[in-house]
DNA sequence: TGTATTTTTTACCATAGGGTAAATTTATTC
DNA sequence: GAATAAATTTACCCTATGGTAAAAAATACA
């Protein structure tokens, strides 16, 4: 949903999983559980079979601020731990029960070995993902808080019956208050 | 700077040029130049060999917003334009006399086709673009605009040499005058 | 069905940053 | 180096959003 969809349909990877003997974790997690915490270490990209995360951050106050929302057949992983080893600081939240399958590094590059063609489908996700976020800064410099809600509900209506209105608040990059002003006002 | 470097040197892509008969395209502008405007087609990576440039695009009410800054060793492209054949809407303008190495679609594929490799390359470029562009949006999330106005200063002193105040204000979400302030009050 | 808990809204005042316009400083050009 | 243009600062008032706290509504629970 905000971050890129995999080019991959589900039924490959798991055609892939047993063709190659990747040996892929699957892992179910319940609405409302914390899968992955800051401080431990991301070493998995998290593809979502099915239902709906949330992945955030504690700003200094320890606000949590909602970085993306992820559904079905995309992929979550916490960059800055996954490529750069270095220190996670991002929270993974399934908003509903999800169905995940870890991707290692190791796996990846097994699987990228045996087709080599996915480099080019991750290099598109990759690029697709920072369209997204580039479209995003934009969106945060030319439009009110209002105009961005406006248009998160014309894009994502779905959202909004499984987030709460402050995850999607500090998504938006205001309060929860500020939010409830804004729905007043329409 | 602010988009990623290429883990490709200079001297390399040269060499490969020749090798691959790529028949890469130079380009010099001048200070000053806008080498691409918005309504153009961007159908090329724009490498650059040398100098400084400012990527900008203008709101509804027709103010340069400036969307990132490029230093040397590193690629701009319309992602928007290049990668999805939509209507490019940034500008690209030299802050100093730069000197380009054009990358076509067409010649990119070439390149990767005799050095497969570079797939991986380019796949991690994109993610650490991704990588900056989703810091910068965590950082305007969660600090002020006099907070990302020192950070700023403290990771890209230089920047302050070659880019006028108001390229800076509106790369960090705010006016010119607001900027001036938070100066002023320093 | 009533109670506890969570989520959302409302109200108040405070403040960061915006908009307009003019003054000042700096850079450019002849 | 005076004249012009461009960049930056300043000053004014205004508005969107923040912070705190409490009320109301919705949800979960027992």
């Amino acid at each position: 949903m905000f971050s890129s969809k995999l080019y991959i349909d589900i039924n490959k990877l798991i055609k892939w999983n047993i063709e190659f003997d990747l040996k892929l974790t699957n892992k179910s997690v319940k609405k409302g559980d914390i899968f992955l915490k800051a401080g431990q270490r991301c070493d998995h990209l998290y593809y979502i079979l099915n239902g709906f995360t949330r992945v955030y951050y504690l700003d200094l106050a320890g606000n949590e601020i909602t970085h993306w929302f992820c559904t079905k057949e995309s992929i979550i992983t916490s960059p800055f731990s996954f490529l750069k080893q270095e220190k996670n600081i991002l929270f993974f939240e399934a908003l509903e029960d999800t169905e995940l399958l870890l991707i290692s590094s190791a796996q990846l590059e097994k699987l990228i070995q045996y087709l080599p063609k996915l480099s080019e489908a991750f290099r598109h996700i990759n690029a697709e993902f920072a369209m997204v976020l580039s479209r995003r800064i934009m969106s945060i410099h030319t439009e009110t808080a209002e105009e961005r809600y406006l248009r998160l509900i014309k894009e994502h209506p779905l959202l909004f019956q499984k987030a709460k209105l402050s995850h999607i608040a500090s998504f938006l990059g205001i309060t929860q208050q500020s939010l409830s002003r804004i729905r007043k006002n329409l």
